[in-house]
DNA sequence: CACTCCTTTCACGCGCCGTTAACACAATTC
DNA sequence: GAATTGTGTTAACGGCGCGTGAAAGGAGTG
């Protein structure tokens, strides 16, 4: 599950929808040492800090977040429209922010753009819930991290570059394993099956069985 | 001079005081061949594409951007709020967006923050608690000078340029040992274990392995 | 040359995970 | 409904990738 910060405690009322809309657990805080108390195992995939009550406070944690171990935290700052230049001192400390006050949909859509992509230009692969992200090699479903080894992300990701194709079994063993493979077909099988259970049960069909031709990732478009 | 690509014409009038007042070129497109055509020889820095008029030709101006060999160009979207979802489908398509109409100091900030961040050109690499000095040569972690050899620093630093980014063992000699060296991959083995070593238990954990591909400094956003 | 520090390589061992086989079950054909 | 083919499921083996320690080159210094 996507934890996000949220300071300070009075910014809660409004940020709160949005996040239980998006799926996220949040967490409010007032200071740094409540934060770092606080911080789940997973660590926090973002922080939604409004400026306008007391900037300097607001500035001071995300001072805090960005040095911190798990550096990968992204930051969105609430401000309005009136203290909009303050940002402007402190370009590094934020990777987003929202003018305040807000409408729902553009929360919602920033925090969707954070929490997804990684800043810079990074190639993610994306299908519904499923996310790729082919630098680092990590694998999303519905925003939760999936542990999958070597086999199984390479066979993932070349599956969902083609949502919808189906593969046979010899395709996938030539294109994914090598040109040069040599071994049984059953080797997919085991394989998609590992991938079935690590979607979880909610997202096993994303994977389908074309009976006797091989798998697809997805449904045909006119079914 | 910082140059932008400004799309489609009708945009511009609204767009031009505010890059003007960045003290900005910019030029206006409405397709792609005439984007390719008219491109700086520094290559765009940016691009603002407004989406409520076409937001078909918008996505493919976007996805033509993103398809050059400079990808360092930062894109920022205009949108209207009842177009906004469909920004979700495209969420790889973009850095930044602007919900339309828009305050002229919102757009200048976002600009600000999209094209300064781009050009990184600091002295002092930055993640979590680790710091490198490129001009000194020197390391810290957790504000503890870290005494590494050369290779080791060479190395640290490539991995910190990006952060959650997998390097295989064969790029990483390539590219920080260089491109005509020849030698055993284990090399690069011996050289993160002495990193790891060096920064100490707490955080030997800032460069983790990923079996059977190599190696990545920080452990990426999902996790 | 003697010494030290850095780099590279080799060998060993452990643990993960890819592969296979065997069986149960579902789907298709007659 | 039986026979046949295709797929799901499970468990166990075995290879190989990687951490670890040690020791051999190599370069610089006195």
């Amino acid at each position: 599950m996507t934890s996000v910060l949220v300071h300070p405690q009075g910014a809660a009322t409004a940020v709160a929808k949005v996040l239980d809309l998006l799926g996220a657990s949040w967490k409010t805080v007032d200071d740094t040492t409540e934060a770092a108390g606080s911080e789940p195992s997973g660590g926090w995939a973002g922080a939604i800090v409004a400026v306008d009550d007391d900037p300097e406070r607001a500035f001071e944690l995300a001072r805090w977040v960005r040095s911190r171990e798990q550096a990968t935290t992204s930051i969105l700052m609430l401000v309005s429209a009136e203290l909009l230049p303050e940002l402007g001192d402190h370009t590094t400390l934020f990777d987003d922010f929202c003018l305040t006050p807000f409408h729902p949909a553009e929360l919602e859509a920033r925090l969707d753009h954070l929490l997804i992509r990684s800043d810079g230009d990074d190639a993610i692969i994306t299908y519904g819930p499923l996310s790729l992200n082919v630098e680092t090699y990590q694998a999303m479903i519905d925003r939760r991290p999936l542990d999958l080894t070597y086999m199984e992300y390479e066979l993932l990701r070349y599956l969902t570059a083609s949502p919808g194709k189906v593969f046979s079994r010899e395709i996938l063993l030539s294109e994914v394993w090598g040109y040069d493979y040599y071994g049984g077909a059953r080797t997919v099988d085991v394989h998609i099956r590992r991938l079935r259970s690590k979607l979880g049960e909610e997202h096993a069909n994303l994977i389908s069985t074309v009976r006797s031709v091989g798998y697809r990732l997805g449904q045909a478009k006119w079914t």
